[in-house]
DNA sequence: TGTCAATATACGCGTTTGCGTATTAAGAGT
DNA sequence: ACTCTTAATACGCAAACGCGTATATTGACA
């Protein structure tokens, strides 16, 4: 799996929700590991900015990822060493 | 700066204390830039779990950082520490 | 087009945020 | 010990969470 690079709310929930789906999980299952509702996952992955860090972390886990906190790159889209 | 690994919300709030250290800021400082107060910016970096993304997300930016989701490596960069 | 699975949205509730303002506690240095 | 800076904590408030429950809405496909 590719490093997928998250500057805001919405980016973190759209790479959420391509992992859940590569894990060929639905929101409703997802939920059920974590002890959250069905709901509160759309609610995430929609990007939803006053969600709350612990529903992250959860997700992750649960989706068996972690986070990197990295120095900011020039380029936002991807990395200079896969153009060169 | 090394990449720094976060699997909770306090590791996650250790990282961004560190990283506004390393800048030489204070939480009065950073907040201002992200017009968050001073005592939101001390209970994100305490890990407080229901702390919002947009506050992470803020306090990131005005640092400069970013954050990457990728799979969970085997050995956690905390517990290599215990072991050698 | 109709059906079924999946996702988005709604209501009322208890909890907790971040707010302004302010105070208290901790750290560093002389 | 004293001072100055920095960080943690407190109060009351409006807003939004995630909860249970339930209902739309969407999407895929026969």
């Amino acid at each position: 799996m590719k490093q997928e690079i998250a500057r805001s709310e919405k980016q973190l929930g759209a790479i959420l929700r391509r992992a859940r789906k590569d894990k060929d999980l639905t929101q409703a299952e997802l939920g059920e590991k974590i002890s959250l509702r069905q709901a509160t996952v759309s609610k995430l992955e929609d990007g939803a900015p006053a969600t709350q860090l612990r529903t992250l972390m959860a997700a992750l886990s649960a989706l068996d990822l972690e986070l990197v906190v990295r120095p900011r790159s020039k380029i936002s889209s991807s990395n200079l060493e896969d153009i060169f």
